[in-house]
DNA sequence: AGAGTGTACTAACTTTTGGAAAGTGCAAAC
DNA sequence: GTTTGCACTTTCCAAAAGTTAGTACACTCT
């Protein structure tokens, strides 16, 4: 049976590896880690958006940015993609199951980030005292 | 009292929002989940790592934007730095106990992904078999 | 009725950023 | 005594991101 697929080592064991250059899982990790995807996946989690009211959530990204990064969530299966061809277009986005669960799991980092903020701006001043003055 | 800190409002909460714009949090964000930032903090989440170790680590990384990540991670207290001033120079980098906390929730989120790659390369396949026909 | 706005994009162009390579200054190994 | 390693910084060019304009049509406002 060498129908084993070729993501599992002689031991069973996933290989893919997103300290490794080229693992493919780098890329996907940047898709959902990257300035946008990450906005987007956790607008999503609260619900259907459509594009321009995505856009609008996520304050200051470019149509051009918002296009190619739902287009690789969606192509990696994260974000699930139905438009109506009707006049205007309308197009709504939402989260599959997967990107649910992911999603998840950034949202707990965001709140982490943003709850820790007072402690990181007290830092930042810090260290740029400490460089001033040396 | 008008000792109160510039980032809770009238009711208390905080106020820092990474879907707003120019609010800080959403630069913090970027340095911990980029390319580069979610990498060094899972390295160094193992333990502590001179810079030419984390370099190895991190394969991929040139040493000028490993140098800044770790700069950007320094500033915002995620990331201790201690150099011994001896020649050749000896730097140890090490993670904060608030960096320490970050990085497990970022360790998830790489567990999380490469565990549904099996998934991901499936649904690029079709995804891409999908547009060639149309 | 004609102008303006909204919809979901793509294409062309410009600006910003990232990476590759070389420089630094000295010491230990070969 | 030449290569290697250390922890960076600087310079330069390619790649990525952002900005602007265009599409084709419908609905709203005046």
């Amino acid at each position: 049976m060498s129908e084993a697929p070729e993501w599992v080592d002689e031991h069973g064991r996933l290989v893919f590896d997103v300290f490794a250059q080229a693992c493919t899982s780098r890329a996907t990790l940047e898709h959902i880690t990257g300035r946008w995807g990450i906005l987007a996946m956790a607008a999503l989690h609260d619900g259907t958006l459509r594009f321009n009211a995505l856009r609008r959530r996520v304050s200051g990204v470019s149509e051009k940015m918002l296009a190619q990064t739902l287009q690789a969530l969606e192509r990696d299966g994260f974000v699930h993609r139905e438009a109506q061809p009707t006049i205007p277009p309308k197009v709504e986005y939402s989260l599959t199951p997967r990107g649910r669960r992911t999603a998840a799991l950034l949202l707990a980092l965001i709140e982490d980030v943003e709850g820790q903020m007072p402690e990181v701006v007290e830092s930042n001043a810090e260290y740029d005292a400490a460089k001033r003055e040396s």
